[in-house]
DNA sequence: GTCATTTATCATGC
DNA sequence: GCATGATAAATGAC
């Protein structure tokens, strides 16, 4: 499994300069949707576990830990989130139906 | 017990069942005669949901799956979207 | 921040 | 072997 260098996924090279910049497009290119690595769900949903809002200090530090952006380790927080909520909606749903016991 | 509901309900989750084909009969109705904007409200969720014996987030997950596939492959489904724009063409017309 | 959504990917059915 | 439902990244409205 490997961990993305660039979001750009644009090739090679260079890259450091301030990605995405926007030399023109404002956001005409959505970036690939890209799985994160065991080991980066393992991290951070260790952190979620902890806490559930993570501070701008440590999402800082995750992210070089990580090689994520910040803004994908504060999206992520932020799925991660919602997919608690669902799936406490689900398990509720599930055991109010009560189809059998 | 709780053991059991508990494993049954984790791995019920990602295992994909289809739907029967009365409840695909229902949301493609909806889908075909919204074409122009396929997006039910989330009261209109709830009823489809009813209607078709599954869940809300389903009903989400299947028009969410339906919009970019259809657009993706308008040919594909082409055949499909005439079938239900006859079918719903009775209602429209009277 | 939440939340519906888009998109790609995953996992299964057949 | 794709069709299909569910989930995982990423965006945008608000």
């Amino acid at each position: 499994e490997e961990e993305n260098t660039n979001p750009g996924s644009s090739a090679s090279s260079s890259s450091v300069t301030k990605e995405g910049s926007k030399s023109s497009n404002s956001s005409r290119t959505r970036k690939k949707r890209c799985p994160y690595s065991k080991f980066q769900i393992r991290e951070l949903e260790r952190e979620f576990f902890f806490n559930v809002y993570i501070n701008k200090e440590k999402r800082l530090q995750l992210s070089r830990m990580l090689n994520l952006t910040d803004r994908q380790v504060k999206i992520w927080f932020q799925n991660r989130r919602m997919k608690e909520k669902k799936l406490s909606r689900d398990r509720l749903q599930y055991f109010s139906g009560n189809p059998l016991l | 017990a709780v053991m059991i509901l508990r494993s049954r309900f984790l791995d019920a989750r990602r295992k994909r069942r289809n739907f029967n084909k009365q409840a695909t009969e229902i949301l493609n109705e909806y889908f075909y005669s919204h074409l122009s904007n396929p997006y039910p409200s989330e009261e209109a969720k709830e009823e489809l949901a009813k209607k078709c014996g599954i869940t809300v987030s389903q009903v989400s997950n299947w028009f969410g799956n339906k919009r970019i596939r259809y657009k993706k492959n308008i040919g594909k489904f082409q055949e499909e979207a005439n079938i239900y724009a006859a079918k719903t063409a009775v209602t429209a017309t009277n």
